[in-house]
DNA sequence: CATCTGTTATATAAAATCTATAACAACTAT
DNA sequence: ATAGTTGTTATAGATTTTATATAACAGATG
């Protein structure tokens, strides 16, 4: 598995596990179908609750990243039902404080530019819409 | 003052009031020399606690933000000052999760880099460096 | 000296996070 | 059928983070 919890992070153990289970999905290393561990083996993988893996699975349902079945666990979802008109808003939001940090810090357009599309390309290279 | 805090957000009020004031920063409505509110009065305006602003401006100051001085407070630093090579690393951290959220949820890399740019410059149009 | 700074200390309350156990309904496989 | 999976729900407790309340101190200002 590709997950690495920080325990020493500040950011919780279930957003960590949110990230980094959709940035597996970015990458194209998680595909359409592809089921996820159950809550109580990923929990036991990784020496934590099945309450916190639980608590990451729910907020990825809500926000489309996948499906939860009975039988099967959490599956991914696809590309395309994960698409969302109004992500806009909620992505300007957030990367509203770190661009007016980016500036602060003496980074031009340019720079920051550069280092958004290499982040964006290290994902879409690998998954396929 | 340019402060509007959301008691009902789940960010914490001394995160928020660092963003703020690190945007205006940006937005070049603070500039260097400028003085901050001190902390109790701050505290009083927006009807929170002293040690809540103090620990925002205390991440200001170690972030290179601002400088405090016992005589005249907390003051806005030079942007000269403010610039930090090693920051595109702490930047990529923070926007990775962001970038590969947008990637799932059907953004182009131009749609991104648009969306950056605009916010971008309604920062940069204010300040100068 | 009175009044303003930031700073430090202590105590408390409230909320968020994480864990621990247990149980339930739905489904699968032996 | 029954044993073993799923997610889900409930309850309880511990820990950490966040925010508040009060008080006091040293340094600077008028």
């Amino acid at each position: 598995m590709f997950l690495a919890i920080d325990f020493q992070s500040d950011i919780p153990i279930y957003i960590q596990l949110k990230q980094q289970i959709i940035a597996g999905i970015a990458r194209g290393e998680l595909k359409e179908g592809e089921e996820l561990p159950s809550v109580r083996q990923l929990a036991q993988d990784i020496g934590i609750n099945l309450h916190t893996v639980n608590k990451a699975y729910s907020l990825l349902k809500d926000d489309g990243f996948i499906l939860m079945d009975r039988r099967k666990g959490a599956v991914i979802n696809s590309l395309e039902n994960m698409a969302e008109d109004d992500f806009k808003f909620r992505l300007r939001e957030e990367i509203n404080p770190l661009i007016a940090q980016a500036f602060c810090k003496g980074m031009t357009e340019e720079e920051l530019q550069l280092e958004i599309g290499e982040i964006y390309r290290s994902y879409s290279q690998g998954a396929e819409r």
